[in-house]
RNA sequence: GGCGCUAUAGCCAAGUGGUAAGGCAGAGGUCUGCAAAACCUCCAUCCCCGGUUCAAAUCCGGGUGGCGCCUCCA
């Protein structure tokens, strides 16, 4: 097995601490809003990786935090008048349910924050006596206002005057920060030049500091804010120090792997080094991994760019097996891209833009986006997602844009469960799985097995877009034939079909493991991706039996004129149907136009 | 300004030295009352310029384009 390790920026073999465990950290989310799709990237990512870790033999510990107290959690607290903890507890779950549904397992270990605090202190106790870390005292009047310890992007609290004016008055800690220039293999993860690193600074370093890249340990405590006591009185952790006091708590030093978005790479991960190796003397982890972004419509997704997803919102409208199937269809390590299709009832009329709908579709769109989104919308609105698409009628607020990536995934699924729903009732027919693999040979290529092909593609890098395409190829497509008994393996004696075929099925269970897909009954599955598709687009279901009812009479009186209208009726508002052998007819949702 | 990533067919996307996986779209075919589904067949020499090599999409140098990080961020 190979793996791309940040650290060397190359591809090399995976080196564990001991040869039949795995110890596996990645980073969590901060909960202070709904996941959207670039956590769920990051997480289906990894959950698959260690899936298939395990599935490799290995005993894998897995452990993902949650950053329960931050500053965005404070200010998101504040904004809506809730207690913090209640405010990240809450979230805790709506991440939870949001990543049940993606079929993303529970880590083993869930660390939070607020219940490692202790050792955090110790390991700022550490970095302190080793000389790694020094204390800025607390100033009690933060003269000109812009003074107050936190560096960066905490204008607001000198904004407020009531709160600085509070700060001033409460007896607060002391800050603890972090002295860089204590640790010579300082940014040699994200290979940066210290001198440059300064110049590009865009952000001036907070006083008292011995450098500028100096960063927070521990926080002294504002009025209102959440804090613990320690040695440097009431304060918080920074936010760098949970991840090295929780994986060492929960791992050691020297774990295997360890995870995160690529935008952590700098400065999250730099530091978490930098504090881990201080306080003990040992490398952090062994390799490091970097998943990619999910970008909308050729942008990063980000909240200041007001055009992101939430996870919840998207799976009310498309099948989350289909998000995953999409997530896994680009290497990890890329980016993938989401595009952004303005719906078609575009509304009054042909106003000016007349046939343009290629590019400026698309910045309509992403645009479109952040209007459903916004601060406001965030908050009450933004639970009820399935109501609004039901109830919504001709009112207001716009059509949700189409996500043409996930209706593509969506028919990727559909095909693989009817495949699956085809050599089920070919295999039942052969008295079952067991029976029929008894009942013959295997057919199969030896250089197509699946399996190995499956192993091939993950063991380099976690290559799950070549996992995909063994699906397609080495898995489905061979199903397909097999069970109809066309094509050039017609001549294949019936019992070695379905020998091979129930072969292929048991691979299909191992692999589907693995990814995280294709293991629901298929022809439950099919109703479910079905019916969400029609509520998306509109389709009543019993109206589309009721006209079926009507054709099938039609074809039995030869009345095929009547009978071809229903059809082209039905394929208008996106239905296509099927007419099965025996008479019945079956409908699925036809390709967008 | 610094660091890093990336550039493969109309679109999405694999591929780190030996004559380009897979999917979508498209063309043809089998099947079908018609159709769909399914299957079969066809469909690229890899941004540009140099270099290394018997041999490069794949290594090196330069150029151009795109993206990210350097401030919170998966």
């Amino acid at each position: 097995m190979r793996l791309f390790n940040t650290l060397t920026r190359a591809k090399e073999p995976l080196a564990l601490r001991r040869p039949d465990a795995a110890a596996v950290y990645v980073c969590g989310p901060t909960v202070y809003d709904f996941s959207h799709l670039g956590h769920a990237r990051c997480y289906v990512a990894f959950d698959t990786i260690v899936r298939y870790l395990r599935a490799s033999g290995l005993d894998v510990k897995y452990v993902r935090n949650f950053t329960d107290v931050d500053d965005k959690i404070i200010a998101r607290a504040r904004e809506r008048g809730e207690d913090a903890a209640a405010l990240a507890e809450r979230f805790i779950g709506e991440f939870h349910a949001d990543m049940d549904a993606l079929g993303v397992a529970r880590a083993d270990v869930e660390p939070r924050v607020t219940t490692h605090i202790g050792p955090i202190v110790r390991i700022v106790e550490t970095l302190l006596a080793r000389g790694h870390a020094y204390v800025v005292p607390r100033r009690d009047a933060p003269a000109g206002g812009a003074g107050e310890a936190d560096a960066a992007g905490e204008a607001r609290a000198a904004a407020d005057p009531g709160d600085a004016a509070k700060a001033g008055a409460a007896a607060g800690g002391d800050d603890v920060y972090f002295d860089v220039t204590t640790f010579p293999r300082y940014l040699a993860l994200s290979r940066q030049d210290p001198e440059e690193l300064r110049a590009g600074a865009r952000v001036a370093a907070a006083p008292g500091l011995r450098n500028p890249e100096d960063f927070a340990l521990w926080k002294g405590a504002k009025p209102g804010e959440p804090s613990w006591p320690s040695p440097w009185g009431a304060g918080r952790p920074g936010w760098h120090i949970e991840c090295s006091a929780m994986s060492t708590e929960h791992l050691g030093t020297g774990f295997d792997l360890h995870g995160g978005g690529k935008d952590l790479v700098f400065p999250h991960h730099e530091n978490e080094i930098a504090q881990t190796e201080a306080a003990t003397g040992e490398p952090c982890a062994r390799a490091w991994l970097h998943n990619g972004f999910v970008n909308i419509a050729q942008e990063k997704m980000s909240k200041s760019l007001g055009n992101f997803f939430t996870v919840r919102d998207v799976l009310g409208r498309y099948d989350a097996e289909a998000m995953r199937r999409f997530l896994l269809s680009v290497h990890y390590r890329s980016d993938i891209n989401l595009e952004v299709a303005l719906p078609e009832d575009a509304g009054g009329g042909a106003s000016g833009t007349g046939g343009g709908s290629g590019p400026g579709g698309t910045g309509g769109g992403a645009s479109g986006t952040g209007g459903g989104s916004g601060p406001g919308g965030t908050g009450g609105g933004g639970g009820g997602p399935g109501g609004g698409v039901s109830g919504a009628g001709g009112g207001g607020r716009p059509a949700p844009p189409r996500l043409p990536d996930l209706e593509h995934a969506e028919r990727r699924v559909t095909y693989g469960y009817d495949t699956l729903k085809k050599a089920d009732d070919f295999l039942a027919a052969a008295g079952g799985t067991d029976a029929a693999r008894a009942a013959g040979k295997d057919v199969t290529p030896p250089d197509r097995a699946p399996l190995a092909l499956f192993r091939e593609g993950m063991d380099d890098d976690f290559n799950t877009a070549v996992a995909l395409a063994v699906l397609e190829t080495d898995v489905f497509a061979p199903m397909n034939e097999l069970c109809d008994g066309a094509g050039q393996r017609k001549k294949t004696p019936l019992a070695d079909r379905r020998a091979t075929v129930a072969r292929l099925r048991g691979d299909l269970e191992r692999i589907g493991a693995v990814l995280g897909l294709y293991r629901r009954p298929p022809a439950a599955a099919l109703a479910d991706i079905r019916a969400r598709a029609a509520r998306r687009l509109g389709i009543d279901e019993a109206r589309v039996q009721a006209l079926i009812a009507d054709r099938l009479a039609a074809k039995q009186a030869k009345d095929f004129v009547r009978a071809d209208a229903i059809r082209g009726e039905l394929l208008a508002q996106g239905v296509e149907l099927r007419d099965r052998p025996g008479g019945t007819t079956d409908w699925a949702i036809a390709a967008a136009p």
